[in-house]
DNA sequence: GTAATATAGGACCAATTAGTCCAATTTACA
DNA sequence: TGTAAATTGGACTAATTGGTCCTATATTAC
C-alpha cells in the first residue's frame, strides 16, 4: 500500500471506455479518443490497462457481466417467466429513440467487428452469448412449466430461437428500422411462441 | 473512343472489391488490401474508381442489386412461395462451412459498422434493406393466399420478422453458431409461421 | 504521325495510429 | 525523511493510412 495513490476511478475509467467501445467499435475508437474520454494521460493509461486491446477484453467482459446479472435480476422479477421473454423483445424497440441508442449490442458488434480475426474475443463473444441463451432456457422452461409455452418443442431450440430474435431486433434499429416495426415484430415472436403446438 | 482501351475489367476489379470489404469491412479493408486483390495500381484505381470511399458506395449497390435479383429468381422458381420463405431462412445454415462464410451479409454490416456516421450509407443500407422486406413481402401475400399462411397477420409486418430472423441468423453464424442450431432455429421460426393462427 | 487515353511505378504528403520512454512532480506511509 | 508508487506531459518511434502528382511507357483511333 505504498506510493501515492490513484487519482481516478479505474472501474469508473473503464466503464467510460466501454460506453465507446460500444458505440463506435474497437478500430473506430482511436487512443486519443480513450484518453480523452476517460480523462486520464497516455501514462497512466499504459500503466493500468496494459493495451488498448487488453482494455477492450476487459470492457468485453465487464459487458458480459452486467448483461447476463441484468437479464437474471429481470427474470427473478418479472411477474412470470413468459413476461420476461416478452419484456427482453419488446424492450429492444426502446433502442430507437434513445440518442445514445441504435448502438445494438457491444457482443453482437464485436462478432461482427473482428471475432473471426481474434480466437480471444471469439471465444468470449460466444462464451457471451451462451450465457444470454441460458438465461432465456431458464425462462422458456419456467414458461413451458406455467403452460405458456407448448412443451412440445425442446427448450433449448426455443432458446436458440429468441437469442436469434433479439440480434436480429437489435440488428434492425442499428440499420435504422422505426420504433412500431420493432414492436410489431417483438410481439408477433411472442405470438408465435403463445400460440405453438 | 480515342486512347488506349482499359486493360482490367472494372467491373470484375469492383467484384473483387466487393469480396473484400464483404469479409474484412470498410475500415480494416485498406487501399493495398485492395489493389493487391484488384491487381491494379494505385494510379488506375483513383483513375476509375475516384476514391475508395466511392468504390464502396459502388460495391454496396452492386450487392444489393445482386441480393435482389437473386432473391427475385429465387420466388419465381420456387415450386411455392412457402418453399422460398423456407428455403431463405434453412439456407443460412449453409454459410456455417463455408470458409468465406461467417461473413454476413454486406448491407448489415455496413450498417453495424458506420451506417451511423454516414448519411448516404445509412440511406443506401436502407433501401436495400427495404427492397429485400418487399421480395418477403410478396412471397407472404402469396403464401397465404395458398393457405400456406393464415392471413389473420398483416403481411407487411410477417414480412418485416423474416427480414429480422434472417438478419439474426447471419448474426449468430458470424458470431459461431453451429449449423444444426441454425437449422434448428430456421426450420422453427418457418413452423411458426405456418401453425399461426 | 499525332492526339488521347491507360498503364505502372514511385516519390511524396500530412495525418494518424498504437505504443515506449523519460523527466519532473505529487502523494502516501512507515 | 526516505521510499514506493502514481501522476502529467511531452518527445519520440515506426508503421500505416488515404490520397496526390509526376514521369515514362504503351496502345489505340483518326
Amino acid at each position: 500500500m505504498l506510493g501515492r495513490p490513484r487519482k481516478f476511478d479505474e472501474n469508473g475509467a473503464r466503464e467510460v471506455a466501454m460506453q465507446l467501445f460500444w458505440a463506435k467499435g474497437y478500430e473506430a475508437t482511436s487512443l486519443s479518443n480513450l484518453l480523452a474520454a476517460m480523462g486520464i494521460s497516455k501514462s497512466s493509461f499504459y500503466q493500468t490497462f496494459e493495451s488498448k486491446h487488453t482494455l477492450f477484453e476487459q470492457c468485453l467482459n465487464q459487458y458480459r457481466d452486467i448483461l447476463v446479472s441484468t437479464m437474471s435480476e429481470g427474470l427473478a422479477n418479472a411477474p412470470t417467466p413468459m413476461m420476461f421473454i416478452k419484456h427482453a423483445l419488446v424492450d429492444v424497440a426502446n433502442d430507437t429513440n434513445d440518442p445514445l441508442g441504435r448502438r445494438g449490442c457491444l457482443m453482437m458488434n464485436t462478432a461482427s467487428e473482428f471475432s473471426q480475426r481474434d480466437s480471444n474475443i471469439a471465444r468470449c463473444v460466444e462464451a457471451g452469448i451462451q450465457a444470454t441463451r441460458d438465461i432465456f432456457l431458464q425462462a422458456v422452461k419456467a414458461a413451458q412449466a406455467d403452460g405458456d409455452i407448448s412443451s412440445n418443442t425442446r427448450a433449448d431450440i426455443l432458446a436458440d430461437y429468441l437469442v436469434t430474435v433479439v440480434s436480429g431486433l437489435k440488428n434492425q434499429v442499428k440499420a435504422g428500422a422505426r420504433r412500431k416495426q420493432i414492436i410489431n415484430t417483438a410481439e408477433l415472436s411472442v405470438r408465435t411462441l403463445q400460440e405453438m403446438t
